[in-house]
DNA sequence: TTGATTTGTTAATCTAGTTTATTTTTTAAA
DNA sequence: TTTAAAAAATAAACTAGATTAACAAATCAA
């Protein structure tokens, strides 16, 4: 049954009757993507909010000089979308591509305020995910301005210990902000200094 | 009367009656803190969230190094605290300091559980106000990614055109992550180019 | 009105991280 | 199993922004 490690991911929160299990289920969707598929694309409105079931994506944008920030990653039991385009529906300045095959369980804008409406206890969820969602948000601005590369690869490799395996070397340096080269002298600085 | 200012903006998003207005009341409070004060302290419990009716104020941390960075500014009409010792009850890494004497509307973790149980659609402005800020969350990352001091200077004061008067520049320089040496430079480049 | 404190400027030197270029290793397709 | 393509490593030259230090304005207290 797809809908089995979305539905458990949410009564890990709230409780919920059938008729409640029900009514989510017939405003969502299942979908697979498959490894390099966009589900999300620069310059078009983002549709759905995903939630993660199995794979790998990647958020990201391309500047002004054409180079690519990786600005989130998402693995299983996490959300996945453009918020900004989502909520204003309109288009997005960000791409959402998958890394490896990719299961998730997605609504639309329009379904999403059906679900608050009917099951505000869900509402109440996401209003407690955005609180954590915007602190680690800032925590990132915050290791910005106070942690040297080294220190901050450090910590995404303590926070995030399941992507690293992941994704390719240069994502995690684009995801840090810095080069591909850089972060590989720091690797060999950290091998160094081990032994 | 103090809670004016503070319902004209509830009043902006959602429609209240009397009964929900006594209600908001009492499970709020005014209070004013002088120039200097601080609302939080690095350390302690954050106890409210604060809407601002009047004057300024600076959420910062000091760094392992003792750097003090400025994390956001926030003036009349906004929302100050910080949110992640808010939401835990436990003690916060930043402090939150008036810039001026400063006016607020406050309210308890606890009694923000109860207006959202009692006015849902407060909930759900709030639920909407955090997916606004965790859009101008990114947005700093982003920027932090593609652009140059200068240009992050550039965007600040398009952003917040009324904060650079109110504050010194030391500061403004501290909320960039950059020097206070290296934005008197940027402006002396601008001054020069603009001739 | 003066001195003291806070804020801002300028300039020389330094460094973390970038750029460019080349080589090596890994992955994946045929 | 071979080969082409993608990813990673290494190294030299370069730059945005930091650090240090000395000084100049502005603000404020008395």
């Amino acid at each position: 049954m797809k809908y089995a490690p979305f539905l458990n991911y949410i009564k890990n929160f709230v409780d919920l009757n059938e008729k409640e299990i029900t009514f989510l289920r017939s405003y969502t969707n299942y979908k697979k993507y498959f490894k390099g598929q966009y589900i999300v694309q620069q310059g078009e409105v983002c549709m759905h909010t995903n939630f993660i079931i199995s794979g790998c994506t990647e958020n990201f944008y391309i500047d002004q000089k054409g180079q690519e920030h990786i600005v989130t990653f998402a693995i299983e039991n996490w959300w996945s979308s453009d918020i900004s385009s989502f909520i204003t529906q309109k288009p997005s300045d960000f791409n959402v591509k998958c890394l490896e095959d990719t299961e998730v369980i997605q609504f639309t804008c329009q379904n999403q305020d059906e679900i608050f409406k009917n099951i505000p206890k869900i509402e109440t969820l996401f209003r407690k995910l955005l609180e954590k969602a915007l602190v680690s948000s800032q925590k990132r601005i915050v290791n910005n301005f106070s942690l040297s590369a080294k220190d901050q690869y450090i910590y995404f490799k303590n926070q995030y210990p399941n992507i690293e395996q992941r994704v390719p070397q240069y994502m995690v340096a684009s995801y840090l902000g810095i080069t591909k080269e850089f972060l590989s002298k720091i690797k060999a600085q950290l091998v160094k200094n081990k032994s």
